[in-house]
RNA sequence: GCGCCCGUAGCUCAGCUGGAUAGAGCGUCGGCCUCCGGAGCCGAAGGUCAGAGGUUCGAAUCCUCUCGGGCGCGCCA
């Protein structure tokens, strides 16, 4: 709708220029919106008073210029111009009439855009690091993500889902090797745990699971692996050094073929740990890529090369830094460290090449807010391989604070308590967490009412929305209890029946799905959806109780079903999107 | 110190690429079930859009500065 006046005003407005009323160079954008208050009809375009200027005349008479040049259309039954020189537009009922007979032809596919035009979009997240569970914080992310590729995939983008597996580097040695002491632990041994090391429960319980595999085979004594470290923290020593001096011993003492067997152990273990997280809360993938295919695949070594081809390198105090600086960054950044080995960003950077060379059009990159320090090098190493930065899009999401009874939750690792994205989950149930999560734009810090998330009330806007679904499923049982069956045929060509104020609102809401669903996708902001779906339930509510819908007389009936099964609809394919699930009854 | 994000009703937040009297939920106060599910509905009170300048027909929205809050500034990932 809102298209097809874009292109009636553009008529209007190359009319006039035809006619020398207008400049004939006029460089705009026809905009029309949706008026705030329903007095100034259903649509209002501005284009008059953006005009007025170059074409030196009063807004209102430009606009009443326009009005007259605007070629007729059936579905609209009033056009004026009002206030400072909008042009409103009032559309015909019919106009809203046809809306409802979309939904019930296109059902799940109701509110599906074009404006993508199949072109290939990567988002990337989630993507924490395989040393541990997955915490609230990851939750947003992966909430987030989820909502805004499937608007994506909504609005007709071909979309890639992508988790990066962060299965190389000094972490994940300091996971294995954490792993490894739980394991001598299970073997009898006592001995003293690093301060660096990984102290979560789950390195126990995947300790045992070691050991119950291989039994004693790797096991080697306590004094042996700490003998002649240097000290710890807790000795008045350095813990960075203790643990990179234990990750080596332990390599030593089981050579590399059995410290890969822990390593690969403790890492599939946490990612299956994670993809099962993931997937209950329904966040699926179509790729999870490892950091270390990199390294195998030669990736990372030709990222390197073709910066230090570009002239983008130098060496300094033996390590190998990128120029980023040459392109915004506030310094020049490692790749190559003293030690030879690339850094963390050298792999980024070879998987950002790797992304651009995949062929994706546009690719997303959803990180926490505390990486946005990142995103600089990452556009300035892309513009140094000669790829356009701009095809990139950085997400910041913000963190996520849990409130119970009033009170902030303490979220440190270390506090232990409630943490992880599975407590959650279990704690306010999948659908309250994913609503919730997705009910802040990104950049706004989130608190998280547990409590709310709960509450099985009308503060909730998640039930809100849910028992609108299923008021409209059991109103269909309770036709059926009567014996009676919806008339499709009779209710969709009797919608002229629907002339209360309360079946205008809820029609006009309708309506306005499809562009919700466009312009959240293409503004990234799965909360434009969800406020959505709270204003399309409350217009259901309100008319369900002001109106009954099992009237007597078959025409009326049928029509007001043919409306409600409509809204069930939508409330079904929104709620789809967010990855909420709409219940027939609760 | 520098950089990024935020500052709208008592609380939590919307406000679409600047648009016509600033919105919602919660909370507070007052109403509505012989009727399709009261997890619902209706109504009232409540804001100098942090502050100050600027841009223009028009600013909560764009620009600058100030104040306040969060986060980040590793040869960690």
């Amino acid at each position: 709708m809102k298209h097809a006046l874009e292109k009636l005003v553009a008529q209007a407005v190359t009319r006039l220029q035809d006619a020398g009323e207008l400049p004939a160079d006029l460089a705009l954008e026809i905009q029309i919106e949706r008026t705030r208050d329903r007095r100034h009809g259903d649509f209002a375009c501005n284009v008059a008073m953006i005009l007025a200027r170059q074409a030196r005349r009063a807004p209102r008479e430009l606009a009443q210029r326009i009005v007259s040049a605007l070629p007729a259309m059936e579905t609209v039954a009033a056009v004026e111009v009002a206030g400072p020189g909008f042009i409103n537009f009032r559309l015909a009922p019919s106009a809203y009439h046809q809306v409802v007979r979309d939904i019930h032809a296109a059902g799940e596919a109701f509110g599906r855009s074009t404006v993508g035009q199949g072109r290939r979009v990567q988002v990337e997240f989630v993507s924490a690091n395989p040393t541990g569970p997955l915490h609230v914080g990851h939750g947003r992310g992966a909430a987030y993500g989820a909502a805004v590729a499937d608007l994506l995939v909504a609005a007709g983008f071909q979309v890639h889902r992508e988790y990066y597996v962060n299965d190389a580097g000094r972490q994940m040695d300091i996971l294995a090797t954490s792993l490894w002491l739980r394991y001598l632990e299970h073997c009898g041994e006592t001995l003293p745990f690093p301060a660096n090391g990984y102290r979560g429960r789950y390195v126990i319980d995947i300790a045992a699971d070691l050991h119950a595999r291989e039994g004693r085979a790797l096991h080697r004594p306590a004094a042996r692996v700490f003998a002649d470290l240097p000290p710890d923290e807790g000795a008045g020593g350095d813990k960075e050094a203790h643990i990179d001096a234990l990750i080596a011993r332990c390599r030593e003492l089981l050579g590399e073929a059995d410290y890969e067997k822990i390593f690969d152990f403790g890492l599939s273990a946490i990612l299956d740990d994670i993809r099962s997280d993931l997937e209950e809360f329904g966040v699926v993938y179509e790729a999870w890529y490892s950091e270390r295919s990199l390294l195998e695949r030669g990736i990372a070594q030709r990222a390197i090369e073709r910066l230090k081809q570009g002239g983008f390198l130098y060496e300094r105090e033996g390590a190998w830094w990128f120029r980023s600086t040459q392109f915004g960054d506030e310094k020049d950044r490692v790749v190559i460290r003293e030690n030879g080995q690339a850094t963390y960003f050298a792999h980024d950077i070879a998987y950002h090449m790797d992304k651009m060379e995949r062929g994706f059009e546009r690719v997303i990159d959803i990180w926490g807010a505390d990486h946005h320090g990142y995103v600089p090098r990452i556009k300035a190493a892309l513009a140094a391989l000669g790829d356009d930065p701009r095809r990139l899009d950085v997400l910041l999401v913000q963190f996520a604070s849990l409130y119970r009874g009033g009170e902030k939750i303490p979220m440190s690792t270390r506090s232990g308590q409630f943490v992880t994205l599975r407590e959650l989950r279990r704690e306010v149930g999948n659908d309250a967490a994913r609503f919730f999560y997705v009910l802040r734009k990104c950049e706004q810090h989130m608190d998280f009412d547990l409590d709310l998330a709960k509450s099985q009330s009308t503060d909730n806007p998640v039930y809100y929305v849910q028992y609108a679904h299923a008021r409209i499923c059991s109103v269909m049982r309770q036709l059926a209890e009567q014996g009676l069956v919806w008339d499709r045929e009779q209710g969709l060509s009797e919608l002229r029946q629907l002339v209360e104020e309360h079946e205008e609102t809820l029609l006009v809401t309708l309506s306005r799905y499809p562009e919700v669903i466009e312009t959240a996708a293409l503004a990234h902001e799965p909360h434009q959806l969800a406020y959505y779906l709270r204003e399309l339930a409350q217009a259901f509510h309100t008319y369900y109780n002001a109106h009954a819908f099992l009237v007597e007389a078959p025409p009326l009936r049928n029509a007001r079903l043919a409306l409600v099964l409509a809204t069930r609809q939508v409330l079904a394919n929104g709620l789809g999107i967010l990855g909420v699930s709409a219940p027939e009854a609760m």
